[in-house]
DNA sequence: CAATTATACATAACTTTCTTATGTATTTGT
DNA sequence: ACAAATACATAAGAAAGTTATGTATAATTG
């Protein structure tokens, strides 16, 4: 099961900040493949989606980027500065905040 | 800190179907003030999302609703049918399956 | 007892954030 | 050779909220 994309919204720059943490420096295309990855193929980020998101974090002086030349072929990655960290800190505790509220809300049990 | 909005949305027909199905019937303002409690006041349903919400509920079928006079006042009652029921089943599951995986995803400590 | 706050509904304009579609181009696999 | 994968980007449109506005009645409070 893919999810409902609606629930994804709003979830997006707070996976991308917390992938770019993890993995220090990626670029848009690893970005898709390796949440695919992690999450069997439930969460699947679309371009359209993936690409304005960064150029808006980018924007919001919470990512550094640098360009590659891999043959022919740009690729572009993008890392978090001291800013953007401390974002992907704060996104990923606030969600892990609604997630409790959000169980308790819906009386969902803990996953074992 | 009241969640930012973004997170909550996609989440409110979830929360409105489950509200339901563990209160019987409801009215749009108890909804809001039941969540508001239930939640210490970190999701607050905003009127101007929750009424239109309510009525695509109902053209989708899936809510029944009765009318109450109180003094001069009107209170519009809405109660799930048998497809709400179901209906309230599948997205709470759904939600709680997007949870697991956000968990994991963002290495999210399962609480307590 | 006048004024404010709470109760109770509704809708419209606007914003944010996606999806879907489209475009360009290179590289790899069959 | 052709299709699929890699890699970026943007634009049109849809979905689902927020904020503002409107209308009323009921309860509280200085």
């Amino acid at each position: 099961m893919i999810y409902s994309s609606e629930l994804i919204k709003g979830t997006l720059k707070t996976i991308v900040l917390k992938m770019l943490r993890d993995h220090g420096r990626m670029y848009g295309y690893e970005l898709t493949q390796r949440v695919k990855e992690l999450t069997s193929g439930k969460i699947q980020l679309t371009e359209g989606a993936l690409y304005p998101s960064l150029h808006a974090l980018e924007a919001e002086g919470l990512l550094e980027t640098e360009t590659e030349h891999i043959g022919k072929r740009v690729r572009k990655y993008y890392r978090l500065n001291k800013k953007g960290t401390a974002k992907s800190e704060e996104k990923v505790n606030e969600f892990a905040a609604f997630l409790d509220t959000m169980r308790f809300l819906l009386d969902i049990k803990p996953a074992h």
